[in-house]
DNA sequence: CGGCATCCACAGTGATACTG
DNA sequence: CAGTATCACTGTGGATGCCG
């Protein structure tokens, strides 16, 4: 992309993920910590030409966002993760996500979804309530691949994965699932509507917006 | 721009700002919440094409996030102003604006720069730490338009404009003015690097970042 | 299969000129 | 002042091919 060629941290910041395509990788590459292969991130972003993917990493690469790491020939893969610097990008992918959830009230229905985007409003939306506990961990299944949501010292993080020592585990549409952790639904009511649940409850209190953690109150009482 | 097609937040959010020019059009009517007309928009985004300012303001104003006044007989001028839901943008502003500031410092030296940018460092890295004081107004002048930065309630926000009843007023160098507000440099510091101030300083240190609005430390003690 | 490169039709961009 | 018109150019999306 052509640079603005400003002296002004917005435009400086646009220069390097103004591109189409550049924030929904590293919305990719935040949730896949561990790493991501080349083909996992072009299942992840429907629509995107396979030369572009390959440009945009070779761009987000040479910014100092993204860093590649060749797999010794046993793996034989390569493997895209996000430096530190890219994993700076959290805050600003949350205020733009943030901005941008009202629209999907209005979504026209034929968008693509991937059970795997949900971790990004639960990340918005949820907050440790009890940072002085020790971390816990829900294990959310709505249909694709498995999210872990981790709790602890303050922070709500996701990522892709299972883990069979989770404290608590939830299967659910995800529209039941989002209400639950943005507090629209209680526990009970999401079970209403199709949730399944597993394990210790606590941990999801922790996570829920705290007057509806404490009163229990009725659903959507606060949009 | 063509939608990403994701039901997802960011995918959302991107499809009405991923525009090229988009976000900076906002930046440029964060400061101006009187309103700004088409031409002081136009200098105050150098190098954007006048076809793609106006196609731009079309599409953010469909998108309910710019409106357009047309100002009657006697002034007869179009105002383009945010709304409220443009307005909610600004954090998503300030967290690119953090994650951009760093780049500045590898600036190649070519870029142009317009002295009301500095508006923007200067709300991100400047708080309000007496937030129950009245409301107190810093005039900052850094060679071009005079930016008022206004302080109260716990925030800090700025804007293009004067006020003779400023409880302080400051000029000199742009990097001066932001080492002061960013807290790299003391008051006393700043007067050495060319700075010129009028009024009562105890405004100023009301937005220092904490640890040097007390200790009056050495400059750069914290980068 | 994973990780691209190439090619092509088309949409978006930038510079300039022009207009009510 | 606030745009529209034009046109060369660049970026994008879709398809396909290649290579270890």
């Amino acid at each position: 992309m052509r640079s603005y060629n400003q002296l002004c941290g917005l435009a400086k910041a646009l220069d390097v993920i103004g591109d189409r395509w550049s924030l929904l990788i590293v919305r990719e590459l935040l949730l896949r910590e561990g790493g991501a292969r080349y083909t996992d991130l072009r299942e992840g972003l429907p629509g995107i030409a396979t030369n572009l993917l390959a440009e945009r990493l070779r761009e987000l690469e040479q910014a100092g966002v993204v860093e590649r790491e060749e797999a010794p020939p046993p793996v034989a893969t390569t493997l895209f993760r996000l430096t530190a610097r890219g994993l700076e990008l959290r805050d600003a992918i949350h205020a733009l996500g943030r901005w941008g959830s009202p629209l999907l009230a209005e979504a026209a229905g034929d968008e693509t979804f991937l059970s795997h985007w949900l971790a990004l409003p639960l990340e918005i939306y949820a907050s440790d309530h009890a940072p002085a506990e020790r971390p816990g961990t829900i294990e959310v299944r709505a249909g694709g691949d498995p999210v872990l949501v981790q709790v602890g010292g303050g922070e709500v993080r996701t990522r892709l994965g299972s883990d069979d020592d989770a404290d608590m585990q939830l299967t659910g549409p995800p529209k039941v699932i989002v209400g639950l952790f943005t507090g629209k639904l209680t526990l009970a009511d999401a079970k209403n509507y199709g949730l399944r649940s597993e394990g210790d409850p606590s941990v999801l209190a922790r996570v829920q917006p705290a007057a509806f953690a404490r009163t229990r109150a009725r659903p959507a009482a606060r949009a």
